[in-house]
DNA sequence: TTATTTAGTTTGATTATCAAGGTATCTATT
DNA sequence: AATAGATACCTTGATAATCAAACTAAATAA
């Protein structure tokens, strides 16, 4: 029991300073946190369509769809129609959009890097045995 | 490499199913996630002044004033004059306000239960520790 | 005393979001 | 084939969260 709101607390910590950092991260980049999300979930998925991606990213279709309007008109995503199913429309990055994915992808590995400098190799491989199995119950 | 990659996975994997799993059960109180938030802060660290708290939550004073303002006329929490520097202000949930922290605690608690479950207490032990590094890192 | 810093508030603008309604397309049933 | 229902996306109107900047009051330093 001392154990769980143990746990609880510090998964909590490092939800909130994981919050607060990529907010500080995203500032630089100039784009919003919610555009760069959409381009995270792109980068690290893959093209899919509008729906797929606004279940990813938790949020309606029609929030996304204002979300989509202004990534495209920054160069980021491009919109590609269907021709198997004319309803749906397949997302997917532009150049410039990857270059912004890689870019913050790299200073997430970083941080994770940095994060993690203290764990013994061990630590670490049981870490990831245990995060997989926490997301898997999730 | 291989296994900073994987291990940036894993926590971004958990960060986006706990921050959709946080809204959903916010929703349910009828309250919103910031409200919620601010109440989670104050209910696991105590009464705070307002600079404090706007801090803990990654916000502006400015911001966190209206917060409070909504968060006092729910009856959630009261704002308490300090003697001792009398532009400051302390801020402390009302039995209403702790009830609301009680019972979204005790569904956070449930959860990582229910997340760890499968973990081996030497696991469980592990990721305590591991956790604990990467938060005093971070 | 005066200047500077600090704590909190107010205001105006921007962004993100949802719910609900609308259009086009696809699928299943008759 | 015709119709009904489901699905994908878009549009619109309203609400909430947020910040920056300007403001007030109080504490602190010169």
């Amino acid at each position: 029991m001392q154990k769980l709101k143990q746990l609880n607390h510090l998964l909590i910590e490092f939800y909130d300073k994981l919050s607060s950092w990529e907010q500080s991260v995203v500032k630089e980049t100039g784009y919003t946190l919610a555009q760069v999300h959409t381009i995270e979930v792109l980068g690290s998925h893959g093209p899919m369509r509008m729906k797929e991606l606004a279940d990813r990213l938790s949020i309606t279709t029609g929030t996304l769809t204002v979300q989509v309007d202004k990534l495209v008109k920054a160069g980021l995503i491009v919109r590609l129609p269907q021709e198997s199913d004319r309803r749906s429309i397949l997302v997917d990055l532009t150049p410039e959009g990857r270059a912004l994915h890689e870019h913050h992808n790299a200073l997430h590995l970083a941080l994770v890097e940095d994060l993690t400098r203290h764990l013994s190799s061990e630590e670490q491989q049981m870490l990831i045995t245990s995060m997989t199995k926490i997301n898997r119950e999730f």
